[in-house]
DNA sequence: GTCTATATGATGATAGAC
DNA sequence: GTCTATCATCATATAGAC
């Protein structure tokens, strides 16, 4: 069930036990919540004493901004480099299949980062999620230049505004960190239907015909 | 600033300070947590001492569950209520911004109660989200069902899953209680624009032109 | 790098006066 | 209904031995 995850090339690699810290961390702040999450406990975890925490960080805000930070970045990443692989004519819906599963998988790989991220955002201390946003605006950014290149081209309609449909994006793929379960549907599967979701809507194609009538079966 | 709240038909009345406990909860449950919200914090904002909240709640959990229930309630009995009043051949669109515009109204009217249960439920401890585990289900059916009877008349197509694109659907939606600006956009516009998404998807109708082929401006 | 020991303060809950 | 104690517990963070 833990999601152990090892240092990648993007982060200071440091030592192990800083990244065993980490991942605990995460871990625990995504289950109990920033405050209810006891350096004890942390250190308990990593075979560790709570003292020994603060010789590789210097507070617990700093463990918690390490790990928002993370959360973000994973997936910004793994979309960024999905999305850098596409042909430079792919489609709305291909594109957004691309986008979204690459989304999808970096979110519940990376789980306990994305999760404590999406979970304790609104409770950390002032100072720590602002020091964070910036990452998050940057990746809310990159979203909405997709998808404004892809209007510009004459794939999206001139309607809706972009920035709040990432807005609304986000809340649908972020929330599923929350419902997801691998043993009913598959990642590509439901990265596929939000997808179609979002190109296609709900609605029928014209002319298309009810399926039954009334009544249950023949 | 203050979403304060009075007592609705359907939620046990008792006292004025009952319903100001619940408030001053609400909001600092929203705000700052469950576990970092001190009861003590909670009397002082309602003009009284710890000890007094035991005149009215048994614990912590009595009041955190209240909430909770309270946050979901309110958003429901909103969206039956309005989806109740519309005409029985209402399509996909009208249904859809109707509930939408209804869920968004109540989401951000009882905006404590509901941004405390976005936010918290995550961390409050097992016996208390189970026992609200029940309500939250009942309102998802109460979606789907409503979805699956517009995709009985033919006017949903067959592929996706009614019961993901709920959970698709409530993710984007109370995702906006997170960023939601009423300086910005107005409510009914918003939920117009998230139940064309829904129903339409971003997709160019059919035969459309391309804005402009490059450059800016001639 | 990790330990023990400790300073300092806050918390949920209870008992009983008014 | 609200108050004033008070209990037992647990938190972050520090200092210094090993």
């Amino acid at each position: 069930m833990g999601t152990t995850t090892k240092t990648l090339p993007g982060e200071a690699s440091g030592t192990d036990s800083r990244q065993a810290i980490l991942d605990t961390a995460a871990r625990q702040f995504r289950h109990q919540g920033y405050a209810t999450t006891t350096l004890r406990a942390i250190a308990g975890e990593c075979g560790m004493k709570a003292g020994s925490i603060y010789y590789h960080f210097a507070s617990k805000d700093e463990i918690v901004s390490a790990v928002l930070d993370i959360g973000v970045q994973r997936v910004f990443d793994a979309v960024r480099t999905a999305v850098e692989a596409l042909p430079a004519d792919a489609g709305l819906e291909s594109t957004l299949q691309c986008a979204v599963e690459a989304h999808f998988k970096a979110l519940l790989h990376a789980h306990d980062f994305t999760s404590a991220n999406f979970r304790i955002l609104g409770q950390v201390p002032e100072h720590v999620r602002a020091s964070h946003r910036a990452l998050r605006r940057r990746y809310e950014r990159y979203w909405r230049d997709m998808l404004l290149r892809l209007q510009q081209r004459g794939e999206i309609r001139p309607g809706p505004d972009l920035r709040r449909t990432v807005f609304y994006l986000f809340g649908a793929m972020n929330w599923a960190a929350e419902w997801y379960d691998a043993s009913k549907s598959s990642l590509p599967v439901i990265a596929g239907e939000l997808a179609g979701l979002i190109a296609h809507g709900l609605q029928s194609p014209p002319g298309a015909t009810p399926p039954l009538p009334q009544g249950k079966a023949p």
